[in-house]
DNA sequence: TTGCATCCCATAAAATCCCATGATATACCA
DNA sequence: TGGTATATCATGGGATTTTATGGGATGCAA
């Protein structure tokens, strides 16, 4: 949960923020990062969240499982491990940061069981977008009073 | 539930009512709280409710599907675990109090299963334009006293 | 030896906890 | 019923702990 803007030091260098780890940590002492399929951003989860999506994918009788199969795979190739350190932080890799353009700073945002790692300026635009089509999409949600 | 006002402070600590931290306490010792969608107000409730509602979500879409991703998004990116002190006390954050435009104190509106916290003054308003809403949708109710 | 990655320590800022106080509501008793 | 004692609640301030972040040391590998 929360979004949560961290910096980038010169070595690669974010602290996980400490909503995030104390979850973590209950699990786990890493988590897994990848390239987002979808967007230009890097996703994080923890590794036994990956392991039930190929479980899920697996016993599917999806008529799309096969593109489901083929995207997972994709992921799996992609997935590193990244264990934090004794203040909280992993290291990025370039590959990752280049994917999602970060350069010295990262935001954070939560997804329940994964949560994305951004560009600050990439993912204001973004939720500026997402929060347009919400309110498309339920007109009953739209802003009623004006101050 | 009751609408009560009540101060916040330097800090945004604001004490959440004893009727309201009666309710929670039963069943857990900290709230989430979010930007309503559709109001310049915070919501409230308990995690359960979200997770019940990322649930709904993930069970209706599958894991790659993008209207899921930006649901998901929007709801846990935005929402925050905040636990009250020993004197039962929350801190808003910045972030929050600016949604709502709420400075020095806060009014907190009962909506069964979740809970609202508004500007006083943007309250006042609120009540009014429900009150008058109400009233046009359904003639046969006469205006009680107000107090 | 040199480059790279990991680990450890230091510090400043921020979040959290703890206690004190005043106010309000509730209970109790004459 | 009135008046006082008691408990609960809201609020303020200060002390303590956690976090984020930078710099440097250490170890491994090319």
């Amino acid at each position: 949960m929360d979004t949560i803007i961290n910096k980038v030091d010169a070595k690669g260098r974010v602290s996980l923020p400490s909503d995030y780890r104390a979850i973590v940590k209950e699990l786990s002492t890493e988590i897994v990062c990848y390239r987002s399929l979808s967007s230009p951003c890097i996703e994080g989860c923890l590794e036994e969240t990956l392991d039930k999506l190929a479980q899920d994918i697996e016993t599917s009788t999806d008529f799309f499982s096969e593109a489901q199969d083929n995207l997972t795979n994709l992921i799996f190739g992609d997935a590193k491990r990244f264990p934090f350190d004794s203040t909280g932080r992993i290291v990025l890799t370039e590959k990752l940061l280049k994917h999602a353009s970060i350069k010295d700073s990262a935001v954070f945002v939560g997804k329940g069981r994964k949560f994305q790692i951004w560009n600050p300026q990439n993912w204001e635009k973004e939720e500026a977008r997402i929060r347009a089509e919400a309110l498309k999409n339920r007109p009953s949600l739209r802003p009623q009073e004006k101050e």
